[in-house]
DNA sequence: CACCCGTGGTG
DNA sequence: TCACCAAGGGT
């Protein structure tokens, strides 16, 4: 290995001209014998790329598949998502999750057909600015769509350059993070970059994988440090995630007159700005009753019953609801309906972009 | 830098 | 069963 420093004076290993070489060449073949078949590859659309890049972060490649066949179906250009509705466009992400990714995105294609005449920057500062664009994603879409020679660090590449250099640092770490980019800069050949990228990907995701990596159907085995030490079901190192914080949380079915009151989670925090059922928090399950019964007393509506409907969970990335599911039947809709609350019939409610975690409850009560 | 932000699949 | 994860970004 070659002892280099790079202008943020990190240390970093860089292989031998040759070894490079034989990364690129034996990458670039694998790749061009072994990719799969993906919605998003049947051309070089920058913005084709780009709205699969984004349903793509943390997020499954097969869960992925449907929501890009459909979204595009119904936005199939840049100008017809600008076009498009917030709720339009949320409301195909449902489901997904990460739902700010559907707003930055449906936020930052309006932004391109006001200020760069509907094409997508091929500039990185210039698309880097873009809402929901990081430093992946500007790499992926430069890379992809105009072949520009930017890299592309997502988990996988991480994986596969912690195992292919033995590089044992957290990968969570910015440092490791700053490390593994000027490494794929090192890497990246001027003749396909865009594919070079996708090929690291797509090891990562076929052979070097998580767990049970298939060495020896790797295409660069001959040149992995991992592999050659046995290490590597031991890498990429992270640091244990803590688990979800257990909240108890009540929703509210809240009816009348055939229509159910939905309210509008703040601007901040989990889910924010999706409609929802009426949610509190930190209500324990054997104080969910009482709890109602004190919120319609509060509110002076008139009631003609309360019943508890029963529990369901459901576990966020950093949040595990245990969740009571009360429900109230008003005489009359004694609330007016604001910008952050509404009644809905049952058969509208479908047109609404509702989070799973209340669909899961909708199943339970329809 | 540490934390927040959804969901469903898997071994 | 449950810990871990999947083509990250924002703050």
């Amino acid at each position: 290995m070659i002892r280099k420093k790079n202008h943020k004076n990190l240390t970093i290993n860089l292989p031998p001209k040759e070894t490079i070489q034989v990364i690129q060449k034996e990458l670039l073949d694998w790749y061009n014998q072994n990719q799969r078949d993906l919605p998003w590859r049947i051309n070089k659309d920058p913005y084709r790329i780009w709205v699969s890049e984004v349903m793509l972060q943390q997020t499954r490649v097969d869960t992925v598949i449907p929501y890009y066949e459909r979204f595009m179906k119904q936005f199939p250009t840049l100008e017809d998502l600008a076009n498009a509705t917030d709720e339009q466009v949320v409301k195909a992400w449902e489901g997904l999750g990460y739902y700010s990714r559907a707003r930055n995105l449906h936020s930052a294609v309006k932004e391109v057909v006001e200020k760069y005449a509907g094409k997508v920057p091929d500039q990185p500062e210039t698309i880097s600015q873009l809402k929901g664009v990081g430093s992946y994603t500007t790499g992926a879409i430069l890379s992809i769509a105009y072949n520009k020679k930017v890299p592309a660090v997502d988990g996988n590449v991480m994986r596969v350059f912690s195992r292919l250099f033995a590089i044992k640092e957290d990968i969570a770490s910015a440092t490791t993070r700053k490390k593994m980019e000027y490494l794929a800069d090192s890497l990246i050949p001027d003749q396909a970059p865009g594919d070079f990228n996708q090929a690291l990907m797509e090891l990562g995701a076929l052979v070097c994988t998580p767990v049970s990596p298939q060495c020896l159907f790797c295409p660069v085995q001959s040149v992995c440090h991992a592999s050659h030490q046995g290490i590597q079901g031991e890498l990429p190192y992270k640091k244990k995630a803590k688990p979800p914080l257990k909240v108890p949380v009540l929703f509210g079915w809240i009816t009348s007159d055939s229509k159910v009151l939905l309210e509008k989670r703040p601007n901040k925090g989990l889910l924010r700005g999706m409609w929802a059922l009426p949610t509190w928090e930190d209500v324990i399950e054997s104080k969910a009753l009482d709890t109602m019964q004190k919120i319609v007393i509060e509110n002076n509506w008139l009631v003609k019953n309360i019943n508890i409907k029963g529990n369901l969970e459901h576990i966020f990335s950093h949040r595990h609801w245990k969740i009571s599911l009360v429900t109230v039947e008003l005489i009359e809709q004694g609330l007016e309906p604001s910008s952050n609350l509404k009644w809905i019939s049952l058969d509208d409610i479908e047109k609404i972009a509702l989070p799973n975690v209340y669909r899961k409850a909708l199943k339970m009560l329809v």
